[in-house]
DNA sequence: TGCAATGATGGCAATATTGCCATGAATAAG
DNA sequence: CTTATTCATGGCAATATTGCCATCATTGCA
């Protein structure tokens, strides 16, 4: 296994690292439909403000979202059109474990 | 947000816990096109067996891979088709960002 | 200018993840 | 039966993640 190597699945676990997280995951979903601030994705997710606030920056630094600033308020927004293949594949995995969960009862 | 929606979240959130790690990433990828025993994946992840041991268990743990046992031998495969669009996901995200820090100098 | 609203950041304790060593369980070979 | 091979698991220390509180910077408004 090359450095090169190693660095390519660093840095795509990054990405997916920054996804793995329950309050992460909704807030992606939220933003993928519409723009929203701050305040609002608190309201959304029911954490402390300034945990949301790390939240996004984790989002931002990985590049899955953005930022614009009106006023005082920051809208934030996905940026990148492939989530819904994230999210398919998630919800592939949940129903085929639970199919095999179900006939197996392992 | 209700206990049903979190409780899904979190469900997502474990599976894509599941797979952000770099090592089990490179799994993932080698078990895709080829079933492999631990000690063949020991020896391309370039880590302690017991190490290799405990991401399969992780990955098999949300349904992500499954075994097959041939005598002493243990055959992991990938169980699910869908992980291209996932790590066609995650090249997305990096490419795009790699493009912005181009761009934008940020 | 003074004050409220918005959100970003430092600090910190609780918790989770990671990786190795040592060891255990199961199978194969002699 | 003895020994080697394969891999799973307990234990443990190092590290990373998480979430809240307190606080700071910026903006909007009176």
């Amino acid at each position: 296994m090359n450095k090169k190597t190693r660095q390519q699945y660093e840095a795509r676990a990054k990405i997916a690292k920054a996804m793995a997280h329950p309050s992460r995951l909704l807030m992606l979903d939220l933003l993928q439909n519409q723009e929203m601030c701050v305040g609002d994705l608190t309201n959304e997710v029911g954490a402390d403000q300034s945990t949301v606030s790390k939240h996004l920056a984790v989002l931002k630094d990985v590049g899955l979202i953005d930022v614009r600033k009106e006023g005082a308020l920051s809208y934030y927004r996905v940026t990148c059109g492939c989530l819904d293949g994230f999210f398919m594949c998630l919800e592939s995995v949940l129903k085929t474990d639970v199919e095999l969960r179900k006939t197996t009862l392992k």
